[in-house]
DNA sequence: TGTGCCCTGGTA
DNA sequence: TACCAGGGCACA
């Protein structure tokens, strides 16, 4: 799954690949007109030089050289694949954009939940997103005065791009592992300290993960992606989670076992002996 | 604030 | 063959 660190790893690949060339068309292979371009901002878009790719959150913004921007979510399953004009497509290809010098950028996304869609210029407007957890913007200070307002167990609140941007399922129940908070503790309850230390714990996860580790479902591990590291299923190597995925298993730092937890239609995994409401 | 929906490959 | 996974959105 896709979260803070492997889109940051996807669009800095996207920008190598594809910065100051210029889009010369683009084509949908996924009839889902509301996830992907209509026609008409395929359009407007070819011709236009890429001028800069960046990244917000789980979002990654490319802007075009007329001021608009394409917005791309990878949701789940969703990743770059990176080929010349002529290659044999990838697996699962739902994007495809192809630049005048041949090269061919595809989102691949097995599950096509993905999204992608054009702002004209000056129309930009994202959603609002909380702070970047990796900058001095993700105060203790703010974090805590955030979760004090929130009513609910404090797992589903660590999902919310509003509160903090980039955590996903997977690295909100390992930064509660780490911090020993029990996810459903509510989210208001958290004392201070304790919150800092689930600052320090989001911060440890999300650097922790090494980018490289997120593969194109197709297999093959993604373009300029080390080839050690995670199997090519796509799958993180058994070790990669403390609890995430681990039901049944003994918890990694005490005597415990962790458990699965359904919380807001998600598994959130913790072990029950070490993280503490 | 919680629930259901989108979507489809993989798994039981 | 049915069910599960999950991010984000609309809705209750």
């Amino acid at each position: 799954m896709p979260e803070l660190p492997e889109v940051e790893f996807a669009a800095t690949r996207l920008r190598e690949a594809v910065a100051g060339r210029v889009i010369a068309r683009i084509d949908v292979l996924h009839p889902s007109p509301r996830r992907h371009l209509p026609p008409a901002a395929r359009r407007a878009a070819a011709g236009q030089a890429i001028v800069r790719v960046e990244r917000r959150a789980k979002i990654q913004l490319i802007h075009l050289a007329d001021g608009a921007v394409l917005e791309v979510h990878f949701r789940m399953t969703g990743d770059w694949a990176f080929s010349r004009v002529g290659d044999p497509p990838p697996r699962f290809e739902r994007v495809r954009i192809e630049t005048t010098d041949g090269v061919c950028v595809s989102l691949v996304d097995s599950r096509a939940f993905g999204l992608m869609r054009r702002h004209a210029p000056g129309a930009l407007v994202l959603p609002p997103i909380g702070p970047e957890p990796l900058t001095d913007d993700f105060t203790v200070a703010a974090f805590h005065t955030a979760l004090a307002r929130r009513r609910g167990p404090i797992k589903p609140a660590l999902l919310d791009q509003k509160l903090v941007a980039g955590i996903g399922n997977i690295y909100a129940s390992e930064a509660l592992w780490e911090a020993r908070i029990s996810p459903s503790a509510p989210a208001h309850t958290v004392s201070r300290a304790r919150v800092e230390r689930l600052r320090d714990a989001i911060r440890l996860v999300l650097e922790r993960a090494p980018a490289a580790r997120y593969y194109a479902r197709d297999g093959a591990p993604a373009d300029g992606a080390p080839a050690d590291g995670a199997p090519a299923d796509g799958a993180p190597a058994d070790d990669a989670w403390r609890v995430y995925g681990r039901d049944g298993h003994g918890c990694h730092r005490c005597a415990g076992t962790v458990t699965r937890l359904a919380q807001a239609g998600r598994s959130t995994f913790y072990c029950g002996r070490c993280q503490r409401r």
